[in-house]
DNA sequence: GTGAAAGCGCTAACAT
DNA sequence: ATGTTAGCGCTTTCAC
């Protein structure tokens, strides 16, 4: 339990009989030592517990083999499957992971902030929503940077996004199989959200395929929670559209809220009405009936950017990726074709 | 956009004609320099946009303000909101998280592992059931340490530690309000868990000084899933047990297997059998019934980690303290009386 | 294949 | 109140 200041490679050196210059490429280009000097400086350090001084090496190197990663205000299993994603595929590549949660709360300030760690050597950032000045403030902060969720390709900047095209295209289909277009209605989440649009987008789009042009009512916008599905769904029962109806939700919890209001508006679901919900988080096996959701894999999302992040880490100059990934339906009870 | 090597610290000196170490004080020890000087140092630091340099700060101080914090695979909203409730509580004290997921599935290899950066000034470690090898490596990683959910007060750590106890009698109390000790049950998590246990222990004692012996079918154990929950209530069922039972769930997700299982038993929630979870994730909230449940402030345990820690890091020598966070009973729709 | 020596950018005595 | 200076522990030329 003694607790000494730490051995240092000089330490290392005296007792390998080296200079401290030969413990430095044992460590880090053995192929220019010796095997049997490289042996006896691998006895001492382990004869010590010899560790590197991280500070110290960073100080030559400007590398900590640390990344940030940064999330806006999201919940629960969102944020949680993200950074599992992102922690894993950042052992694997031999890095840490720093993270900073509602960056979205940042005040202006830029000064120690949640970005301005100056000790990652790369950052992932993502952004739900239009907001310049975190797009600003990162900028300034001259590290790689990975954008997720956010388009920013014409920002030349590397960027993992989420293909909401297809799975909702995969998911309105779906709901077609068995339902006329002007049946079928989007429940998103906020207006901004650029998920939510791109999801609203490519909704409206498949419909028009369909050769119908949704009615402005066809898709709604509130946010990413239970009671606007809920609240959504009493109101148009109330005004008889959803009898028949084919519901996409922006996520699984406005699904499940929407399937709610449906149930205490007296219809069942899915035989009066079928619901798709998104994401596919673990709500959604939950809940009776299981709910048909279009799967976002938010682990793969977070590795991918890590990737990305530690690829451009490596090699600055690279081509900007820009990383989509796929999205798929994953088909329930609360959609299935009732006889 | 050009990506010059950052100003230094001696950049800053010249620009405003001062020494370095003026500088360093104007940063760190302001009281020590004249207000004239200081402001010109200002004015040059922020002309040049100057950042300290964090290796070399880490290198003179020890210190990197960045404090770690290793969870086992848990999963999704346990995992998200300890963490958030950590991130800011370090962010208000000035530091940052470095996190590390799934440490339960660390290799003894003890390397450079999860454990071991060797960056952070501390680190807060979540142990969820028995593991000696990952207490032994996280202590001869020799840095401040406070474990959570175990309890190793016996072993002079800092600790926090939910109040299993408190929660569960008053849960247990609650559903002796109109139920028998004989018709109670304590459905758990794994065996080992230390929350499970700590849970069913005290499940037991609050039956025995309601002067009742419980059974061994009283208790039961399994891993914390709807699955689970659902199995056990079925076989309860079956046996005739569940009619008129109160059964106290290991977590949030089991209750809510429990409440399906009874169900699809034919049975009544409440009216034919009352169920409490533990935990108070949002799924509570969701779920119909409400269900009623133990509420863990997990937000609150993870800045309470935070803070120990940093207290910890402050004063090496300061008494091992034990919090210990309070669960209190939140009565929903799942156990109330019904007439 | 190995060693000597020069810093990396900062803080903390020690002077003044 | 401020400057001088000596490192912190490491990597990396540049010699040999």
């Amino acid at each position: 339990m003694t607790s000494q200041r730490p051995f240092s490679i000089q330490d290392v050196a005296e007792k390998a009989e080296v200079s401290t210059a030969t413990v430095s490429r044992v460590l880090n280009r053995p192929e220019l030592v010796s095997p049997a000097t490289a042996d006896r400086v691998h006895k001492a350090i382990k004869a010590l517990g010899y560790k590197p001084n991280r500070f110290a090496q960073g100080l030559m190197t400007r590398r900590s083999k640390v990344l940030g990663i940064a999330l806006p205000d999201i919940h629960g299993e969102f944020y949680s499957e993200l950074l599992r994603g992102a922690d894993a595929e950042a052992k694997q590549l031999g890095y840490h992971l720093l993270v900073s949660s509602e960056v979205h709360a940042v005040n202006g300030d830029a000064g120690r902030g949640s970005l301005a760690f100056g000790l990652i050597d790369g950052l992932a950032l993502m952004i739900s929503e239009p907001n310049e000045s975190l797009w600003t403030e990162a900028q300034q902060f001259n590290t790689p940077i990975v954008v997720l969720d956010a388009d920013l390709r014409d920002r030349g900047v590397d960027s993992v996004i989420v293909d909401n095209e297809a799975g909702t295209r995969e998911a309105t289909h779906h709901l077609l199989a068995s339902l006329r277009p002007n049946m079928l209605y989007f429940v998103g989440g906020g207006k901004d959200n650029f998920d939510t649009r791109q999801r609203a987008k490519a909704f409206v789009q498949t419909l028009k395929e369909a050769e119908w042009a949704a009615r402005p009512d066809q898709t709604a916008f509130g946010e990413y929670s239970l009671d606007w599905g809920y609240r959504w769904a009493k109101e148009a029962a109330a005004k008889g559209l959803l009898k028949g109806a084919g519901v996409l939700a922006g996520n699984d919890e406005i699904a499940y809220g929407v399937l709610e209001g449906a149930r205490d508006a007296g219809l069942r679901v899915p035989e009066d009405t079928k619901i798709v919900g998104f994401d596919d988080t673990r709500l959604a096996r939950l809940i009776r009936p299981r709910l048909s959701t279009v799967r976002v894999p938010l682990a793969d999302i977070g590795a991918a950017a890590i990737r990305v992040l530690v690829r451009r880490v490596n090699d600055p100059d690279a081509e900007p990726a820009v990383v989509r990934v796929p999205t798929t339906l994953v088909v329930r009870d609360s959609s299935t074709a009732a006889a």
